[in-house]
DNA sequence: AGAGGAGGTCCCACAAAACT
DNA sequence: AGTTTTGTGGGACCTCCTCT
């Protein structure tokens, strides 16, 4: 992300005869402009912005994405070209379900941008369809539980019981990436005991024995 | 027997939506 | 504009099991 920012681009290198030597040998790009020029020219042509994936730690990989992922973010993009490139990197990590900071999601908000409620952040695709999408994105957002929680009853029915590590297992990896490991256990605890609330499922057996059956 | 862990429950704080 | 409702994450706490 700190490349993207002017402040982290290189001005020039210290050791021009280095750096010309390293990119004749394909040891670096160019010339270290590369990737806020990814930036800039997917955002140019309306696609969705590059990620970098850091999970390992000897590699860097980056995903370029090459066909648009939701159109709306693409629609907004074309109607309002005075975006800075930052604000267009959050609404591309909103339209991608990442996080995005309070404050960059409150200046969106407040500029239409996006609708909903933090985690769950949309991109709206204009002011005078707002009211439609919202109430839309609501029934979205409600109808995300009840496919887990339907998820999870499925299971129970066709297993007979679940475990704790079984539900875990099922749910964590459809559950969005903006939630972190430890939040979506806590999401799937959250929902079991929704479940359990409306009387649909109960809990047997206590801790490593525990299991979950329907009621 | 006691420490530590796993899993569940309850409740709180916070933020945003919905309501009036 | 102020108030109420709703959804969410997280912490404290409980029970019972396993390990030493």
């Amino acid at each position: 992300m700190d490349y993207v920012t002017e402040e982290r681009r290189p001005k020039k290198y210290r050791n021009y005869k280095l750096a010309q030597a390293m990119v004749q040998l394909n040891m670096i790009d160019t010339m270290g402009y590369g990737i806020h020029e990814m930036y800039e020219k997917q955002a140019k042509r309306y696609l969705p912005l590059p990620d970098y994936d850091l999970t390992m730690p000897q590699a860097v990989k980056l995903i370029i994405y090459g066909d648009v992922v939701d159109p709306a973010y693409s629609k907004l993009l074309i109607k309002n070209t005075d975006l800075s490139i930052m604000e267009i990197i959050a609404l591309d990590r909103v339209q991608k379900g990442q996080n995005i900071s309070k404050g960059m999601a409150r200046e969106l908000q407040r500029k239409n941008l996006i609708e909903g409620r933090r985690p769950n952040y949309y991109v709206s695709s204009s002011v005078a369809e707002a009211t439609n999408k919202k109430a839309k994105y609501i029934r979205n957002r409600i109808q995300d539980d009840t496919f887990y929680m339907q998820l999870i009853l499925d299971y129970i029915d066709k297993y007979e019981c679940a475990t704790r590590p079984d539900i875990d297992s099922l749910l964590i990896p459809t559950l969005s990436e903006v939630l972190d490991e430890k939040q979506k256990i806590t999401k799937i605890g959250h929902l079991l005991t929704k479940l359990r609330k409306i009387e649909k499922i109960e809990n047997v057996g206590v801790g490593r024995y525990s299991k979950w059956v329907m009621k």
